[in-house]
Order: C-alpha cells, then sequence, then structure tokens
DNA sequence: AGGAGATAGATTCCGAGGAATCCTTCCCGG
DNA sequence: CCGGGAAGGATTCCTCGGAATCTATCTCCT
C-alpha cells in the first residue's frame, strides 16, 4: 500500500530549505527576493501579462498579487500600462531596469540550486522533473472544477 | 547541461496546491490547519519533544514556532510541561485531545494526498521519495554548517 | 566558586499573504 | 439599448512567519 504522507513531508522541508536559501542568496546579491523573481520571470515570459495571469501561475490571490505587484512598481522593476482592448486591465510590462534585474539574477537562482541539489544524480533529477511536470499538469487540470 | 530552476519551479507549484488543498481539506474536516497537523505528528514521534526539536525539523524560526505552540496549548491539543534537567526548556506533549486530534487527521491527509497524486505511477512516486529523502538529509547536514 | 559565553525560548515589531468587500468595466439577454 | 450578472483588480482587515531583542538558565574554564 502507498503511503504518500512522508513522501509529502519530505517534499515539503525540500521546497522550504531550497527556496530559504536561494531566496537569501538572491537578496544578498541582488536586493531582489526569490517571489519577485518569479514574477519577473513571468512577465517576462507572459507577452502582454495581466494580474491575473500571475495568479494562475503561482496559485496565490489576487489580492496579494496586487499589492505584490505594487511593490514591484515600486522598485521601478515593471510598469502597468492601460490594456488597449479592456479597460478593467493593466499590462504589465517590465523596465529596462526590471530586465537588467532579471538577467542579473537568474544565472544566481540558477548556480545557488545546481550547488544545493549537486548530491542529486542526472538520471533522478530528470525523473523528478518529468513526475512533477505532470503532476503540475494534472493539479492545474482538476483545479479548473 | 542541467538546468535546475525551472525544475524547481514546477516542485514549487506542486508543493503549493498540494499544501494548500489538503491544508484546506482538513480545515473543513477537523478545523486542524496542516501546519498544525505537522506539529502534532512531531510532538507525538520525538520523545521529549521541545520547542528546538520542531524547529530544526519544520526549518521554521524558533519565535514562529514558540507562537504555534501557543496556539496549540490555547486549542488545547498540547501542554508545556516542565523539563525536569533543563529549566530553560519546556516538554511538549499531547493532551488525549490532542492525540484523538491527530488520529483523526491522518487518514484525512493520506486520502486527501492519495487522490491528488493518484495519476503518479508507483514507480515513479517510489524514486522521487527516494531522492526527496536523499535530498532532505543532504540539505539538513549541508545547513549544519 | 564565579564570571563569560552559549542555549532555550518568549516577546515585539514589521512585512507579506488570505478572505472579504468594493468599484469599475465588460458582456449578454430581453 | 439597458439592466443584471460576471470578470479584473484594488483595498481593508486579520493572521502568521521572520528578524531582532530580552530573559532565564546552563556550561565551562580558570
Amino acid at each position: 500500500m502507498r503511503h504518500v504522507t512522508p513522501v509529502f513531508i519530505d517534499l515539503v522541508r525540500v521546497e522550504t530549505r531550497l527556496y530559504d536559501t536561494v531566496s537569501a542568496r538572491l537578496r544578498a546579491a541582488q536586493g531582489l527576493s526569490l517571489g519577485q523573481f518569479e514574477f519577473l520571470e513571468i512577465i517576462d515570459r507572459v507577452p502582454d501579462c495581466r494580474v491575473l495571469d500571475i495568479v494562475n501561475d503561482v496559485g496565490i490571490t489576487v489580492g496579494a498579487v496586487s499589492k505584490a505587484v505594487d511593490r514591484l512598481v515600486a522598485a521601478e522593476l515593471c510598469v502597468r500600462v492601460a490594456h488597449p482592448e479592456d479597460r478593467r486591465s493593466s499590462i504589465l510590462r517590465l523596465t529596462a531596469e526590471g530586465e537588467k534585474a532579471l538577467a542579473a539574477a537568474r544565472p544566481v537562482v540558477e548556480a545557488e540550486l545546481a550547488a544545493l541539489t549537486a548530491s542529486v544524480s542526472s538520471e533522478d533529477l530528470a525523473r523528478v522533473a518529468a513526475t512533477m511536470a505532470a503532476l503540475r499538469a494534472a493539479l492545474e487540470a482538476g483545479s479548473v472544477t
């Protein structure tokens, strides 16, 4: 019989330790939190990104995202541009400074993660990657319910 | 070349979605958060559990744990007992009600996790379990530095 | 024995997310 | 074409965790 709870607990512990360590490193190097880094990545990746696009990606509430975007705007890393076809929405766009910060942050995050996971073999990492990607897709498909 | 960041992001998304869903389910069923459930599990598992034992396990700060224990005590799920050999410490012990709550919560958590991860094959789950356990151990060994 | 530093944990202040509410704009049926 | 409901976000209040500080106790080392 499958006993999922302990696996889940290990997953949670791994996630928090990785997250905290990388975030601290990134903050020390660039004054950026890992959460902000994720936001910048999404804004950069999604064309004409809106607040709700971030919500759907990261899975936190609209209010929280709205406030986090406020902080990014205050830090002059992104701006809200009027949406041409929907006056309720704004389009989020990185400033030049935001793009610079993102470009500078990427290798820091990658390097720190690589160092922390150096003990994991490439095969194991690839398998975890595949499983997580599939599970994430399944969970997101299911939550549309 | 290994590209770890996207894997990490998927891991974070999976973790938050699992955590939120299970926590909501547990709260609806038992009025208990998943975080409280974890605390109860640790207090139950570790003999003569102290606040710092929880800190080392979950990886959050002493202050946060101290306050969370306050809440558990207020909810009458556990008590602080005087430590016989160290008057700075208290020993945490579950109340009868705490043990009941824990026993009732376990199957809810397990069932919800099982349902959410039903799409993952047993082989993949076992591999993820092994990788996570090893990585968790490596991260915790490294952080002693 | 006694003082210096370490340890356990409680407390205080601050930042960030969740839930609920509110406002504006959009969409659609009649 | 207009009135009701839905959708996109912003705002408010509350809770919880992090960082720093504070106190009490323990441990050594001389």
